[in-house]
DNA sequence: AGTGCGAATATCGGATACAATATTCAAGAG
DNA sequence: CTCTTGAATATTGTATCCGATATTCGCACT
């Protein structure tokens, strides 16, 4: 006989180092850190209550992610993204988001559209410019949950992580929510047909239209702050 | 005036984790660690007359890159891929990398195109089978060379990566080196006709073909070992 | 005043030491 | 003999401490 109670699984309880990641990562994805900003180890351990050991392994981890760029004796610093780099990262998107919704497109459950068109909604109606990243992001990979290919997955949400923060600006300080409302609309519309070529295509534009927004509004701030 | 002498960067000089972290991706790459394998801080430690601090955050940057799996108390074991995991890598490197040799024959040098040629010829004529691999990796990234995507160049290399032992097996132990040897020629050609369409698809028919031929083979050599 | 040099301070990489958890193994109950 | 249980051992996670390197600041010199 087996114990009948829900036991959690203690194995993957989080370490320090493991907290101390999480919550740098998300502090970088959504902008609360910035570019070229310093993190200390003293003091990032001092915010925590731990020593520096744990911190030092999260920065490992971070910068194996991208997020920071160590350098020997000097610290650790928020990665920045160059214009061009930027918009590499968009054009990476498009290729492997694209692939994804072609693939999620092909065997989607009716209950995953359902949830799709919650989320759509929802970040069409949301007023609080602070939630449009988060409920954009649930909406497209909603849409790509039954595409099978866990490893893309991935790979598509860390490059995502890595321009969080210009993303979170395409959408407030430029039109990119209102086309953003439009563009969802249609990829829903080609995913509830089942049109896996057109929900590709229009995921194509509409990550390659946000990059081209975002990198003429940087392009311009870049020039007004230079005068 | 500045300086005349060319300075390497000391700041960028290794640290002694770097050093494990890249030893041991080296190893796990290249079948020296197999799946499964149990990697213990002190052994490595020992191995490299250091303490466990710096293995530590070597194991934590390996994690990152999905090479090992670390699990709280009980240490970190090399990861090992089921098929349905294989077959996905191969086919997220046919995607990336065909998009990759896309853009790089659309711009690519004539010094390229002769240095792949001398890859392909040193990989035709090796009897050494032990350097088929990186043979084989030095053909198709020099190839890659001129794309101008680094993040897509570092993907597809991390995705590589985490394939390599596999690969290796596909070359040596099925007609992978046989047909290798003429689809780099068809590939090559492509890139010297500057037929950026025509060396993609060879591409990705490259990696997909060698895909199947692993898996079957991995298929055949399950069954044959449950027996 | 401005520049160059050296000491003082800050910060990082790593070693050692200790606490928390897992694994092994032997002894006893059935 | 097999299974359970707890002590002994092994291994990991973290704190504290130390040497190495970078940065800052003051002082002498021009």
């Amino acid at each position: 006989m087996t114990l009948n109670v829900k036991a959690t699984n203690l194995g993957v309880l989080s370490s320090a180092s493991e907290v101390i990641f999480g919550s740098l990562r998300e502090a970088i994805v959504d902008g609360a850190l910035q570019d070229g900003d310093l993190l200390r180890q003293d003091q990032i351990a001092t915010m925590f209550n731990v020593s520096r050991i744990p911190v030092r392994e999260a920065l490992a981890r971070l910068e194996e992610q991208g997020l920071v760029t160590n350098q020997r004796y000097k610290g650790a610093v928020v990665s920045s993204l160059s214009l061009d780099e930027i918009s590499e990262m968009f054009e990476f998107r498009a290729l492997l988001e694209g692939e994804l919704i072609r693939q999620a497109v092909a065997n989607i459950r009716p209950e995953t559209l359902d949830e799709a068109r919650r989320h759509a909604e929802d970040f069409a109606t949301e007023t609080d410019s602070a939630r449009w990243a988060p409920l954009n992001r649930q909406f497209h990979y909603t849409l790509y949950k039954d595409c099978d290919r866990p490893y893309h997955l991935q790979v598509a949400s860390s490059a995502l992580d890595k321009v969080g923060r210009y993303l979170r600006a395409q959408l407030v300080l430029t039109d990119g929510f209102l086309r953003a409302r439009t563009e969802h609309a249609g990829i829903l519309n080609a995913a509830f047909a089942r049109d896996a070529e057109k929900a590709a295509e229009l995921t194509r534009a509409h990550i390659l239209g946000a990059s081209r927004s975002l990198t003429t509004f940087l392009q311009r701030e870049k020039v007004g702050s230079g005068s």
